[in-house]
DNA sequence: TTGAAAGCGCTAACAG
DNA sequence: CTGTTAGCGCTTTCAA
């Protein structure tokens, strides 16, 4: 019991987890660390004896080479970090989809954060990111502070910024105007003879360039000034309807409404529906996103598509490019959008 | 030109970039790194003059510690893995909005996958997860395959199961039964005099465990045997419309639909709708998820609510309890679920 | 095609 | 409170 020789084992956690090395395959391989190391990176490198021992002793030990290790020596993390405003937002679903499968085709892997936060916690979160020295960043967006910007830059680390359009990017770009797609639907509005337009809005910076075009097209056109409800953020569902139902109360009737997002215009239906006002007949509503419920809604939403799939499999591109140090042929990339005509507008 | 004493340097792709590291501010501020890695991780344990000039210098640099190298040595990457089986569920999001903050605040980062994809992917996918050695993994009710899970606990990585129910998980859980979920539903329709019950469903292993109590609570009730609608993969808005056509088209009358999902439960209702018949009046709809429109669509989503975010801060408080080394005291959770009755079911 | 040596950037384990 | 020593597991030279 208290025999001093032997001490009962102090219970340690995860003693010697996962323990097994590069160096015990080699061992039982009767190879050198280097040459385990080429069967699993450069296979060609190695003769097919060789390989095929390898193999089998990797097998039967079940060992996974630690990333850790490998990218602390080569400097390459294979690792891809990915900034979206947030989550619940559908929009940016097929973007992070397909750029988690063209990375994965390539070797890479996607680390997804979300940005939509305080700028406090900012500073927080691009410390987290260049902490694990990605090859790469994929943004949406974001990053309020010029002070991170500068930061993101210094770190050296590849940056793809998405979803907007800018002539001078901070290194690479994906992405689209809002401020033409403000100005195509107002346009599309008119031409279907609505005149008085309205806006039912999140408050992002995106959203807001969306509406200058809006508001400016019809200033353009010579329509009456587009009366614009802003949403209290978050920009839900039921949120957006208090934001019309403001508007609907406060001032003359409108003939047609462009939303923020597909959720929002789904809003923007119900609060019209349970007021006995007909979509399309009283009010025409245009969303943004296409989502999938988009298309089959009662009636089928109006709305602007992005292709955000194919945006997703160019930033993957681009990182991939840069990180493996090939030049870089076309840097910024704009990716245009479709206005997709339904029923919610009257017809298509 | 051809001086063989100059050749023209290669242009080489980073060649030095964040090349910062904690020797350069050891040097700087005239310490040793450890008192450096001290100051960053522990600077209770360093006098106020040297945390002062350390800080100073670290500011002046712009030094991000290298958690690649940090995790290495300390065998902890600070990183914890969560699975779900799709982004565009949006089920999960608060669980993964939860976790991601809960973790946050005690120093780790959340890497978020998707699993929604084909078995032979699950290989791929375990290795790349085991490679970058997390701290701990959150599964959403994952894992087709009995290799995997084998692999998994092979690793020796803390697993918390979510969203599911299940005696003897691979190590710990956070979730709720299916089964009672289905069974509370059809007793509830039946109660609100609800005979001719029908699913809308998807066809993932949760919901058809729901179907399966939903189904033997209606035999245990006298009641007639529950039609059921298996919708096309993906479950979508569009689908769900389809497949609930097909049962309306193919049979006799149903007066109550429990659907594996909100947005399923939005096309069941445009579905309905276009077809003249009236909710809750004709028939009853009853959701899964709550998600944030249920609460405002028209008429208003009776529906299964599931606290996600309570189940992602637990989630992640078990993970760092055993990341950290101390005892879990209670390493299967039952959440719960409640079920919300709005106006889709005849007003609550 | 293979191997030996060296070290990526950091931190545990001891000493002082 | 501070520093020294020794490596974490892997890959990049370089040489055979």
């Amino acid at each position: 019991m208290s025999d001093p020789a032997s001490p009962p084992a102090p219970p340690r956690r995860r003693p010697d987890r996962s323990s097994v090395t590069i160096c015990d395959v080699a061992r039982l391989a009767g190879v050198s660390m280097i040459t385990v190391s080429r069967a699993m990176n450069t296979p060609e490198q190695v003769s097919e004896a060789k390989l095929a021992k390898i193999r089998a002793v990797v097998d039967q030990l079940g060992y996974v080479p630690n990333r850790m290790a490998g990218g602390l020596k080569s400097a390459r993390s294979r690792l891809v970090m990915a900034l979206v405003p947030s989550l619940s937002s559908q929009v940016f679903t097929p973007t992070v989809q397909a750029l988690t499968e063209a990375l994965e085709q390539r070797g890479y892997h996607l680390m997804l954060g979300q940005s939509g936060y305080e700028d406090s916690r900012e500073d927080h979160m691009l410390e987290a990111i260049i902490g694990r020295r990605p090859d790469g960043i994929v943004l949406t967006g974001v990053l309020h502070s010029q002070e991170s910007r500068k930061r993101l830059i210094a770190s050296g680390i590849p940056v793809v910024e998405t979803w907007d359009y800018s002539p001078s990017p901070i290194d690479m770009l994906v992405g689209f105007s809002h401020d033409r797609v403000g100005e195509e639907v107002c346009t599309f509005l008119a031409r279907q003879g609505r005149r008085h337009l309205a806006l039912v809005t999140g408050s992002d910076a995106r959203a807001m360039r969306r509406r200058d075009g809006f508001v400016r097209s019809a200033a353009r056109l010579g329509l009456p000034p587009p009366r614009v409800a802003m949403i209290a953020a978050p920009a839900t569902h039921a949120n957006a309807r208090v934001a019309l139902a403001a508007l609907l109360d406060a001032g003359p009737p409108l003939d047609a409404v462009f939303c923020s997002s597909d959720l929002v215009a789904l809003g923007v239906l119900n609060e019209l529906q349970s007021r006995g006002l007909s979509v399309p007949g009283a009010v025409a509503i245009v969303g943004f996103g296409d989502l999938a419920y988009a298309a089959s809604m009662h009636p089928s939403l109006s709305t602007i598509r992005i292709d955000g799939a194919r945006l997703g499999r160019l930033a993957a591109e681009l990182i991939v490019q840069r990180a493996e140090g090939r030049e870089v042929d076309e840097p910024v990339i704009d990716l245009g959008f479709e206005l997709v005509e339904r029923d919610s507008t009257g017809g298509g």
